[in-house]
DNA sequence: AATTAGCACTTCTATTCCATGAATGCTATT
DNA sequence: AATAGCATTCATGGAATAGAAGTGCTAATT
């Protein structure tokens, strides 16, 4: 276990370093933990023994390790209180009625990027217990129509359907009739499965141009499984760290921003709020992520932080939970 | 003007340098043109004279100047042919009926910035002629309503709407009445003035608790001017070019990218395809940008590729076009 | 008159060497 | 247990150097 004083040692070089992105020296820490750096030094060997700080060369000074951040992290950072002029801009939008809830999460981490100069991620979906709720199709030229499906958390989808030459308008309508009449009630993850075992029969057999008009409306309809769709803000914000100082480490991280896998990396199910650090997220060592899971109203996701592993923990801390108590749970 | 062999030099020092990205010398040429370097040095004077080629330093090789592109763009390259493989690709998309077309052209374009490694973008609005066709409202919530909107070329948008809690349901539904018979038929960009002159009148005169009530609309439904939403695709991309090998080149880039305002710079009117060379366009030096303008259904929009100067201008103009022919014109 | 060979000259690039400074670890002392 | 003092290590930046890759120009050649 680490003595009072080594914690605080610790303490002021995660955040010395966290402030000036570079190696912290013993002598700059004598004045304020009045003990000199001899002192100092023979702490920090302890605390280097116990791979919580590290030398980026013989003589250099120290840095925090992964470990050194964690424990941080867990043990000594105290929570912070949110500023009220950020408190405010992000009050001001979950406070708007007319934004629906995933467009308000959108943009209240674009605030949040901006104010902390890390990227955001808001991965989001409409969850399984959406239910149908309504359809309606609208003709907009002879032979092609807009499918709008509407479900009961207020998530709304459109489709083209192309009708083929052959079918009178009260076939359409027939078979508009018999999908709407089965499928009102069904979960969005259900739809497919529920239009090809329980609606192609009935469309099949009181509907003449059956085959042409099923398949017209199930390749509208078919896909309606939640897709995770995923929207990052400040992208660049991370790449401005003078840490990422050379093309090659600012393309690594670039690549892994484009991506299609880091979708699955950044994917939180547990309520808390995470952090994962440096060599503990999957997505890079050089970095840190902080996130949480939200569900409210049928919409469900993952909002999450991308920064330096030097980010200010207490920060994004206390951002991420302002937004998830604004979310609010259910 | 230039001479036949002076053109010939030219096309090879362009097609030189944008495959290997290095300056190129006199020696390397010889060959290819049949005469000596101390020839070729002589012509790339001359064309260094007219300003189309540069040296980076006194005994350099030489680099095409912006100058040096764009006579090589407007006089010396030839159309490319697209590849079967590519054009397959893209046909695909364009021949599923199940696509918006927006959703296929940002497919499309996806598409493309693959295929050339250059960072595509699709601006893309639903124009002013759009008139709405159909308003739905249905509620999801005792004081929570869905509005969605249809226009009479196929787009969709929805709006949440908050009821306050003192109206009735009666005064909802004749509120939604009397908005829909005086709406549908008037162009997008209409609505709020609509709303405001000849729907507030008769709600006022009609509806019982018609301040509440209609300000709850109001503000779901004022903010249909066709707003511009831009997509990028491979922004990655053009950042992986070797001439691209710092990190504040990168940086300066990213930012470009990030900021608001290039919206107006991608923005393009002019049915052409047109390109714009390092200086000429208004985003950076150091790349070129490559745009046309579509308009199909009510839809509108500008497609840009964004690559290195050194960008294969042939094939991009290819991949443009190529898409320009598959959204159709009207 | 156009082309070419030949050569001096320029600049970039990579390497080495060196001096400096900022740290450290360790030992001896308080 | 804390500190002063000192040798040691390594990063950093500048200067010097050698080599390679080009060019421009002049003089010879076709």
């Amino acid at each position: 276990m680490l003595t009072g004083r080594q914690e605080k040692l610790l303490k002021l070089i995660v955040e010395n370093y966290i402030k000036t992105v570079k190696p912290v020296s013993s002598k700059a820490l004598s004045s304020k933990l009045k003990c000199s750096s001899a002192t100092i030094r023979n702490e920090m060997a302890a605390l280097e023994n116990f791979g919580f700080i590290e030398k980026t060369h013989t003589s250099s000074g120290r840095v925090p390790s992964d470990l050194g951040y964690r424990y941080y992290v867990d043990n000594i950072m105290v929570p912070r209180e949110l500023n009220g002029e950020d408190m405010l801009k992000l009050k001001q939008i979950f406070s708007n009625n007319a934004l629906v809830l995933s467009d308000a999460i959108n943009k209240s981490m674009e605030i949040v990027s901006e104010l902390t100069n890390y990227t955001a991620i808001v991965l989001g979906s409409s969850s399984n217990d959406n239910r149908i709720a309504k359809i309606e199709v609208v003709p907009i030229a002879d032979n092609k129509m807009i499918a709008i499906i509407i479900t009961d958390k207020g998530h709304v989808e459109n489709r083209n359907v192309s009708i083929p030459n052959n079918v009178s308008k009260a076939e359409v309508k027939q078979t508009i009739d018999i999908i709407s009449k089965l499928i009102v009630g069904v979960p969005l993850n259900e739809v497919s499965s529920v239009l090809e075992f329980e609606v192609k029969p009935v469309i099949d057999r009181y509907v003449k141009e059956h085959e042409a008009l099923y398949n017209a409306f199930y390749s509208a309809f078919s896909d309606f499984t939640p897709k995770p769709n995923m929207k990052m803000s400040g992208t660049t914000n991370l790449l401005m760290s003078p840490e990422f100082d050379d093309a090659s480490k600012i393309r690594k991280i670039l690549n892994k921003f484009e991506d299609k896998e880091m979708i699955k990396h950044i994917k939180e199910d547990d309520d808390e709020i995470k952090i994962y650090i440096g060599s503990e997220n999957n997505i890079d060592d050089d970095i840190s992520v902080i996130k949480t899971y939200f569900y409210k109203d049928g919409e469900e996701g993952t909002i999450a932080l991308i920064g330096p592993k030097r980010m200010e923990y207490d920060k994004a801390e206390a951002l991420l939970n302002f937004i998830k108590e604004n979310i609010g749970n259910e």
